[in-house]
DNA sequence: TTGCCAGGGACCCCC
DNA sequence: TCCCTGGCAA
C-alpha cells in the first residue's frame, strides 16, 4: 500500500523543493539538512519523471557519503511507492572520472585495463621515487635545505622531520604541477639551467610518472585531468554523458577544485540542470588539497537560482548564537584584515515553532562553557571526569571529544579506558583498527623466539583466547607459565594438571589457537608475504580486516623487493611502529567505505577534521590555544618548517612562487603571506565546524602547557586563542544572566 | 645602523 | 648544538 507522507518543509527549504530545472546554488549552514533536502528533491524529480529517459547523477567526495545517499534515496522512493530505482546514480567524483576514461582510454593513450592508484599505492611509489633520488646522487641536494647542526641528535631529529615534510612537499608540488598542465618533460626542459627546488622535484616527478605508466596506474589527480581532457577531445562521448545524466547534483561542493567544476560543467552543458550544495564556512581541506571555496562562491553568483538554507535544527539557540558570534567577530573585528573573509557573514537561524520536520533542542539552562587549565593532561582528565558525570546523568546522549591532532587521540583514549568508559576512537591508529596489524606482529614475534614462554602467552591470550572470565584467564595463563613452550605446543595439555573446564570457550579457543600456532610455526618463513597470508587464514577476521591484511602482505612484498636482505625481525619492527605513515593510508583506504555515525549514548574521540558531517548532543573542544588556532601571521603556528634554513622555511610558498614564475612568467602574489593567511582562515573554519557539531552542550577548553614537565620548566607556554577569549565574554554574560 | 652577548626554542602535522 | 631574538652599548 502506498503511504502518503506529507513533509512539513521549512520556509528556507520550500524554494529549493520547487526547483525544476536550471542551475541552482544552495549554500547551507551547518545542520540545515543538506542531505535531507537533496535526497527529497531527487526523489521528487524522479516522482515527476523530470529525468525523462535520462538519470539523475549525485556526486559526493567520499565513498561513505555515496553509500549514505544511495540508501536514503532508495528509502524515500520505497515510501512513496516509486519503483524508478534506475532513475538515479550516486558516485564519487573520482568514480565518475574513471567511468569517463574507461569509455575511451585510447584517447589518453591508456590501455583498457588501467588501474587507479589509491593513497596507499601512491604513498609507496612516491616514497620509492624519493629514495631512488636520494640514493642516486640526490642526497646532498636533499640535505642542502636542512639547518646546520653539529649535534648529531638534533641533526637526526631534523632529518626525520624533513623526510616527512619533503614527502608532503613533493606530493603537493606534483599535484600542483599536474593541475597547471606542466608535464615532467616540460618541467625538465624548464629547469635545465635552473637550480631551484623545482629541479629536485623535476627528477622525482619524472621518475614517479614513469612508474605510474609502467604499472598502468593513474593517481587521483590524473584521473580528474584525464577525464576532463577525454571529454574535451570527443564531442560524441560528451553528448553521451550529457544525455545519460539529465540532472547533476554535487554535494559538499566547497571542497571542489577547478578541474572537478569543469568536468561537471561539461556534463551539464546541454541540459543545464545542475544543483550544487555546500557551505563555504566548512571548507577545511584547502591547505592540503587543490580545493578552494572560491569556486563555489563564483557558482553562487552565476547560477540561475541561489537559495540559502540558513536555518539549523541541529543545535540549541545558545549554540547557534555562539557560532554567529564567532562569525561576527571574525568578519568585523579581526586584526588581520586579510582573514576577515575566512567566514562568510551568514547568520544561522533557529527553526520557528511549528515549522519544519524537526525543531531545535531546548536545554533548560545555558550549557556552554569555556575553561582554561594548566596542562593538557589536566584538560583530558577533567574532560573524562565531566564525561563520566554526563554519562551517569544522561545515558542516552551522545558525546564527542575533539582534539587537533591524531597523536593526541590516544591520550584521551587512555584516560577513558582507565575510567572504564566505552568509546570509539576515529583515527588511523585507533587500537581497534591497528589491532589486526598488532596481532600479526605478535604472532611473528613468537615465531622469532619460539622458546620464549611470554611471547607464546601474549600470542595466545591477545590473539586467540576469547573469554569474558578475566580472572580465570589470568589464572590459566599463570598455569601455562609453569611449562616450556615445547611442552605446551607439542604434548597434550590435558595430561597436565589443569584446573579448567575442557568444554569452556576459553579452553576451546586456546586449543584452536595452539593448533594454528603449530601450523604457522611449521610454515616456511622464506616468503614473508605468504606467511602473512597464511596467518590471515587462521584468524577470525571481518571483511575489512581481511583486506587490511592483504594490503599488509602487499606492502611486505614490496619491502622485500626494495630491500632483498631485509630480515623478519626488521619487518616486525616496521609492523610495531605505530608512526608508520603507510599503515595510516592503508587503514584509511580500507575503513573509508563505511561512514561513521555517533549513536545515542556513545562516546566518540576524533580530530576536528574528522568531525565534519557529524553531530553530538554534547561536545568537548580541546586545545583551543594560539598555536592551533592563530589569529595573525606573526604568531607561531604550523607553517614554517623549523628544521630548514631560514631562506627555505616556507617551502610551500617557494614552490608556489616557482610554479607561478613558470606559468605566468612572473610572481603574481606574495605567497609567503598567502600560505600563512590560508592556514589561519582554515583554522577559523575548523573551529566553526567544531562548535557547530554540538546540539546542546558545548565545553571549550585549552591549557598553558602540554605536560607537567613543560609546566615546571615554563617552556612553550600557550595562551588561549583569541576566539576562545572573545567567545568567553559572551559565555560569561550569559552564565551571569542564567544565575 | 652595527656588533656583541645571553638565553631560549627547535621535537606537536589535518586529508 | 645551532640559530634567532632582544637588550644593550657604541
Amino acid at each position: 500500500m502506498r503511504i502518503l507522507t506529507k513533509i512539513n518543509y521549512r520556509k528556507d527549504q520550500i524554494p529549493i523543493m520547487n526547483y525544476e530545472c536550471g542551475t541552482m546554488a544552495v549554500p547551507a549552514v551547518p545542520g540545515a539538512g543538506k542531505t535531507f533536502i537533496v535526497t527529497n528533491l531527487v526523489a521528487k524529480l524522479l516522482e515527476e519523471n523530470k529525468n525523462e529517459k535520462g538519470k539523475i547523477l549525485i556526486l559526493t567526495y567520499m565513498n561513505s557519503a555515496a553509500n549514505n545517499f544511495k540508501g536514503r534515496i532508495k528509502k524515500i522512493l520505497e515510501e512513496k511507492g516509486i519503483e524508478s530505482t534506475n532513475g538515479f546514480e550516486v558516485m564519487t567524483i573520482h568514480s565518475l572520472a574513471a567511468k569517463i576514461i574507461k569509455e575511451k582510454p585510447e584517447a589518453m593513450m591508456l590501455s583498457e585495463d588501467f588501474n587507479i592508484a589509491d593513497d596507499f599505492q601512491k604513498t609507496m611509489m612516491l616514497n620509492d621515487c624519493i629514495n631512488t633520488f636520494r640514493a642516486s646522487g640526490g642526497e646532498t641536494a636533499f640535505r642542502f635545505f636542512l639547518k646546520e647542526q653539529k649535534n648529531q641528535m638534533w641533526y637526526d631529529i631534523q632529518l626525520e622531520a624533513w623526510e616527512n615534510g619533503f614527502f608532503e612537499l613533493v606530493s603537493k608540488s606534483i599535484s600542483n604541477l599536474k593541475y597547471n598542465d606542466i608535464s615532467p618533460q616540460s618541467l625538465e626542459a624548464n629547469t635545465l639551467s635552473n637550480k631551484g627546488i623545482l629541479k629536485i622535484i623535476s627528477f622525482i616527478y619524472t621518475e614517479y610518472d614513469k612508474r605510474l605508466k609502467q604499472n598502468g596506474l593513474l593517481d587521483y589527480d590524473d584521473l580528474l585531468i584525464y577525464a576532463y581532457k577525454t571529454l574535451c577531445s570527443d564531442d560524441k562521448l560528451k553528448e553521451k554523458f550529457q544525455n545519460r545524466y539529465r540532472y547533476v547534483f554535487e554535494d559538499e561542493c566547497q571542497d571542489s577544485n577547478e578541474i572537478q567544476g569543469k568536468i561537471i560543467k561539461l556534463i551539464c552543458e546541454e541540459h543545464n540542470n545542475l544543483v550544487r550544495v555546500g557551505d563555504v564556512n566548512q571548507s577545511i581541506t584547502g591547505t592540503f588539497s587543490s580545493s578552494d571555496p572560491k569556486f563555489f562562491k563564483e557558482f553562487m553568483k552565476e547560477a540561475d537560482y541561489c537559495y540559502e538554507m540558513n536555518m539549523s535544527n541541529r543545535s540549541s539557540a545558545d549554540i547557534l548564537e555562539l557560532a554567529n558570534n564567532l562569525v561576527q567577530f571574525v568578519c568585523n573585528d579581526l586584526v588581520q584584515i586579510e582573514c576577515r573573509d575566512a567566514l562568510q557573514e551568514i547568520e544561522i537561524k533557529t527553526v520557528e515553532k511549528g515549522q519544519g520536520y524537526k525543531e531545535n533542542p531546548e536545554p533548560d539552562k545555558y550549557q556552554i562553557n569555556a575553561l582554561w587549565y594548566r596542562t593538557f593532561e589536566d584538560e583530558v582528565n577533567k574532560t573524562v571526569k565531566f564525561v563520566k558525570g554526563l554519562k551517569a546523568k544522561y545515558p542516552n546522549k551522545s558525546i564527542g571529544i575533539l582534539v587537533p591532532y591524531n597523536s593526541q587521540l590516544s591520550q584521551v583514549s587512555k584516560v577513558l579506558e582507565q575510567e572504564r568508559l566505552e568509546f570509539e576512537e576515529l583515527g588511523p591508529n585507533s587500537k581497534n583498527k591497528r589491532k589486526i596489524i598488532d596481532n600479526i606482529a605478535k604472532i611473528i614475534d613468537f615465531i622469532l623466539e619460539p622458546d620464549d614462554i611470554e611471547k607464546l602467552i601474549i600470542a595466545l591470550s591477545d590473539v586467540f583466547i576469547k573469554t569474558d572470565n578475566k580472572e580465570g584467564k589470568s589464572d590459566f595463563l599463570n598455569i601455562l607459565r609453569q611449562y616450556t613452550t615445547e611442552e605446551i605446543l607439542y604434548s597434550d595439555i590435558k595430561d597436565k594438571p589443569l584446573i579448567i573446564d575442557y568444554k569452556c570457550d576459553m579452553y576451546i579457543t586456546f586449543k584452536v589457537g595452539l593448533n594454528y600456532l603449530v601450523e604457522i610455526l611449521e610454515h616456511s618463513t622464506t616468503k614473508i608475504d605468504e606467511l602473512i597470508l597464511f596467518i590471515k587464514e587462521r584468524l577470525d577476521l571481518k571483511d575489512e580486516e581481511k583486506s587490511l591484511v592483504d594490503y599488509l602482505a602487499f606492502y611486505v612484498r614490496y619491502l622485500i623487493n626494495e630491500m632483498p636482505n631485509i630480515t623478519l625481525r626488521e619487518i616486525l619492527d616496521i609492523l610495531y611502529d605505530s608512526r608508520n605513515k603507510v599503515f595510516n593510508y592503508m587503514i584509511d583506504v580500507v575503513y573509508e567505505i563505511n561512514g561513521y555515525e555517533p549513536e545515542p549514548g556513545s562516546i566518540t574521540v576524533c580530530n576536528y577534521h574528522k568531525s565534519k558531517g557529524m553531530e553530538w548532543d554534547q561536545v568537548f573542544l580541546l586545545q583551543l590555544n594560539k598555536f592551533h588556532f592563530p589569529d595573525n601571521i606573526n604568531q607561531k603556528f604550523q607553517c614554517d618548517k623549523w628544521y630548514l634554513k631560514d631562506k627555505y622555511k616556507n617551502t610551500e610558498a617557494l614552490i608556489d612562487n616557482q610554479i607561478d614564475l613558470l606559468v605566468n612568467g612572473k610572481i603574481t602574489q606574495n605567497y609567503y603571506t598567502k600560505t600563512k593567511i590560508d592556514v589561519i582562515n582554515e583554522k577559523i573554519r575548523l573551529l566553526y565546524v567544531g562548535i557547530t557539531r554540538a546540539k546542546e552542550t558545548l565545553i571549550m577548553m585549552g591549557s598553558s602547557y602540554q605536560n607537567e614537565e613543560e609546566s615546571k620548566n615554563k617552556k612553550k607556554m600557550q595562551e588561549p586563542c583569541i576566539y576562545l577569549t572573545r567567545l568567553n565574554q559572551l559565555i560569561k554574560n550569559k552564565r551571569g544572566m542564567d544565575k
